[in-house]
DNA sequence: GTGCACGATAATGTTAACAATCTGGAGGAG
DNA sequence: CTCCTCCAGATTGTTAACATTATCGTGCAC
């Protein structure tokens, strides 16, 4: 597959997004913070705050107009999912995964994602898997003509409705927070040439599991597939490099 | 076994614990905010603070003489944690949760648990193997001698060497947020009559597994005690009740 | 008697000034 | 030339006052 997972070439890159809902989540609900929060959470993932990059107070509040509290609750709030990495009394870095971890991280997506797949298989009801049969034969004739960025939005279509189907809150919150720390990795693995075809197979696998109701063969299949990707992160880069 | 995971009975309940490591993770460093937070933390942990109960900034920061915004950091930090709901513009409340998502917190423990038993398997020294076995060993006896109380320690002690030889960050970051949020659940488990004679040879197969270096044996044999968990939780309440 | 609008109260959210801490370099001693 | 000390600048952490928002009781209209 193309990132096994989520990021569209085109995704929300400098986009000044506001999170549309009030109550987010867990957090409290600050109104400056929620959007510097997304500013730089979308910079960090589309690549323009490189590895290890130092993130000052002062000059983000400046730059997004905000005051400093509301940065620092944004920093905060970007230390929890795991994007930035505070020193105590020296400032917020950019946090750079190595391989080594992004590695680990995608273990720990695999058997989650794994749990979700074979719950989906347990719920998806007849709408589900027509829905799921119409991702399938898209993704196969993108693979076709060679059209990587449906191919890619496809793949993450495909992850994101086995999630829904699966309607496991807990799962999918932990599995979002691991797919933002990746990011960088998934998209390096994208540009892969000759990725799509290894992982066009094992997609199909998967929907063939969660459609004939098998929860153990939709775990498995699954398995199988971001065991693949696991596999191509070690030829990649298995050293303690932090890409940037 | 009786609580599958930690709560000891003379768990950290209003200790005033404070956390040794100044750099506290990928958090900053409050002084006073995390002695807040980890008395707040006990005191929730314990059952002294129940469900759905008020938390006050100014109520806390008065308690515990420290400053309101320490306390907001360390409510803060809470939520994130997972013990405690904000809501915008009406406070902090401590966070109940439901049996059916004690259940699901656990599901994902299981798959995840899993993978760090297989992980163990794959790693463990020979050093290793003598310790699980010397917990083992005294598993039994503590369950003959009908020592409820040696045996969750016991349990604890193995779950988290387990996590130790696994050697998985990621893993254990995951494991220990949600084993925090299911603390009650795991705690009314643990006074259940007959659960230690369930779970001692649930627990003495993983074991096994692991000291056979069989990582697909050390996983089936997790998941099939934590399976047995989430059916006792199910039996327990499967209900919308928050229990207090 | 019921329902609605309004205002007092309490709690959270925000801001700006102040304090504490760390980094880096200049200067001098050996 | 090297190493150590110490100071200045920069940056984060903290505090207290202020602004905003929700709650809830009161009183009025109907």
């Amino acid at each position: 597959m193309i990132g096994t997972v989520a990021e569209t070439p085109e995704s929300p890159v400098t986009s000044p997004a506001e999170e549309p809902p009030a109550t987010t989540g867990a957090d409290g609900a600050r109104a400056d913070a929620d959007r510097v929060a997304a500013s730089v959470r979308g910079a960090i993932l589309a690549g323009e705050l490189v590895g290890e990059q130092r993130l000052v107070e002062a000059e983000i509040a400046e730059r997004y107009s905000a005051s400093r509290g509301a940065v620092r609750t944004a920093l905060l709030m970007l230390a929890h999912e795991g994007l930035v990495e505070r020193i105590a009394n020296r400032g917020a870095r950019v946090r750079a995964v190595s391989t080594a971890e992004a590695i680990e991280i995608t273990e720990v997506r695999m058997v989650v994602e794994g749990l979700c797949a074979a719950k989906a298989a347990e719920r998806v009801t007849d709408a589900g898997i027509d829905e799921l049969r119409g991702i399938g034969d898209a993704m196969r004739t993108a693979v076709a003509a060679g059209d990587v960025g449906t191919y890619s939005q496809l793949n993450q279509r495909l992850h994101d409705r086995i999630r829904e189907i699966a309607d496991q809150p807990v799962a999918a919150e932990v599995l979002s927070r691991l797919r933002a720390q990746n990011v960088r990795h998934q998209f390096r693995l994208a540009l892969r040439p000759g990725r799509p075809q290894v992982s066009l197979p094992e997609h199909l696998a998967i929907i063939d599991e969660i459609c004939a109701r098998s929860p153990g063969g939709a775990e498995r299949a699954i398995r199988r597939h971001i065991e693949s990707v696991i596999e191509a992160l070690r030829t990649s880069g298995p050293g303690r490099e932090t890409m940037s």
